[in-house]
DNA sequence: GATGAATGAGTATTCATTCAT
DNA sequence: CATGAATGAATACTCATTCAT
């Protein structure tokens, strides 16, 4: 009697506990990754996503407590098959001009997850707290595994100076993907090669710098 | 291949002849540039576009028949602002080093003109026909500029790798500068030199492939 | 006109015969009071009064048809609670002032019950059957109250005139006490002491007439 | 290009200025007062009341950013044509059991312009800060007027005590003619009869507490 | 019986576009 | 020609109710 009631606002809303209900929730994600490769954020509606996955509006709803949820679902997903991937690639002691091959071979395996939803998640997608840098968490892991490249090339230091090098060359490689994914040339071995040349002149020439 | 852009098919219900006309489709223009890139796709509307303008919202349709003839015409006009300064960068027989420095700076100028706007029109704004790859002619003439300076690296000798080289070239000079419009660092002097670094030791390991 | 009020005809799908259902049918009323009470008509939700009773959506209509009937049990559970209270004041045979003074104090306990819900229920659950005259039953037995008491100062006689006058009573300690209620003021010792003066001198001033 | 774009929240989005609009306008509000009183707060969507008044759904929020403006203007409206007959009643220095005549009179009047409306917008209209006592300008200088009359039996000395007696007053006062209203018995010449007396019996009695 | 997943008609609101004045 | 009032399809989201498990 005495304590009040409340309304709870919390990313999803129930979890799903039955099998057919985690179905639906996947379904949903699944199709909502879809909507948003296929059609970009200008077509992505929630009705549009409950169609795709066959399910009705009010069973999206009952497990997204709105479209900004949806969308961070979906973000969380592809970013975390993405992370795994590069997780991956880097590891061991291998030579340099290896870890760069294998850098680069995981980039473009990565963006063939899904090179049209990435793009959309990246620039089309609206940041909801109006911020122009989300996907923070994710930005910062994908950034270090360029930095500690570099920093294999400077005797393992990071200082400032690593950083800025980092960032360029990863937004380099970045730009040269997506451009790549935009015209379908992703699986180009010439591609592939010059990416790798960029990458190692780059990496040789900013150390004597 | 550098001719000018060709007026397009759709775009004027009615060509402006009188002055006070072109002043009317100037000023739509112009606040459809200013709404654009300070508010983003989402708050693009032809109502907002036409009060920002001080005309009525009739008066927009008269000289735009609708929403995407609008922003055709804003983005022609922002491409064409973009191309005049790359024309003027690149003119004459200097040597290499400053051939690229020239590049570097013009690209940087370039996206200081309205940096908002440019990534706006190139991430956010759909392509209305569902093509993947809007802005051909501009890209095509903004392309060649680098294709030309790779070119000169090796006898001005044009062929399918050089295209190669080029496209890899300019993506990743754009990579680089649209992620530092985002961070904001597009003035800083570091980013500057290394995107130099970047493009000179690629020009260099390239010509010996 | 005092009997027990009668069984409606539309309410219960299915008679709790059990121990258990009578008592998840008490624990459904319970919380749809409190829901309705403290959330007013826009938060009664089946979902949410269902959620408050700690049973599943699916038992609720187990045991009631409709949020309609609902409503209705609810309503039928406060005002014969309600009326309980007044039942048990105006008995025996005391002097009138006493009487006053016993309806007065017996109104207002009354309110006290859950004033929240039962303004809720007076004010703004909307009439299913888009009669303006809900509560019918209720409302009949209360103005009975009221009626006798008039009809005692003017030797038990009841007549149109009676009716009248404890209708204009009633719905004036009503108004009165339902504001008060809203303000919060319900407790005050003024306020009753005024209650009291208002039924009296009424009562004494019909008389003449 | 350096003041930013800001987008206004005001009571109307816009002012009519053609002769249509306003018409326009009126017709809304007009719609909107009808569909409240006989459709209740439940019964109140916006695609209805524009249904109602013979426009789209589109004009209606064209001039009214959402429902809670359009429900404000309503009551604006129904309260001022209240509060211009309450203001007419009482002026002058007749006797006082004119003024409670007048008063009365007045009073049942005013219930007679929407009595459905009136009694909506008191009961089911929810407050939209949440407050529990809406109306606040329109409550108190209705209420003043009670006080003015309870102060002109006492010397029109206002006090604690005059407040409280009016408090009481205009409440039962209100409740009866709810009542009546809610019963359609409002012009019943015996009730109007039995509020004077009501009136003028509590005046009497309170006076000399 | 009990559960809770699923449904879909209904609600507020936006915005590109038309057309009478 | 210019204006701005009017339109209505489309969109995000809710909630009473059903039904398979």
């Amino acid at each position: 009697v005495s304590t009040r009631i409340a309304k709870s606002r919390v990313p999803m809303r129930k979890e799903p506990r039955q099998a057919r209900s985690r179905a639906t929730v996947e379904a949903i994600i699944e199709a909502g990754a879809r909507v948003l490769g296929e059609l970009g954020w200008a077509g992505f509606t929630t009705n549009t996503v409950a169609d795709i996955a066959g399910v009705s509006i009010g069973s999206l709803y009952q497990y997204f407590p709105d479209k900004h949820s949806l969308i961070e679902a979906i973000r969380r997903r592809h970013f975390d098959d993405v992370l795994s991937v590069i997780r991956q690639s880097g590891e061991g002691t291998k030579p340099l001009s290896e870890l760069v091959q294998d850098l680069v071979h995981g980039m473009i395996e990565v963006h063939g997850i899904n090179p049209a939803l990435h793009r959309v998640l990246l620039d089309e997608v609206p940041a909801y707290d109006g911020s122009r840098l989300p996907h923070g968490e994710f930005v910062s892991e994908y950034l270090d595994h360029y930095v500690k490249l570099v920093a294999r090339c400077r005797n393992y230091e990071r200082n400032a100076a690593t950083e800025i090098v980092g960032q360029v060359l990863s937004s380099a490689v970045e730009g040269v993907i997506h451009n790549a994914a935009r015209r379908g040339t992703l699986k180009s071995m010439e591609l592939r090669q010059e990416l790798i040349i960029l990458v190692c002149s780059y990496l040789g020439a900013s150390d004597h710098q």
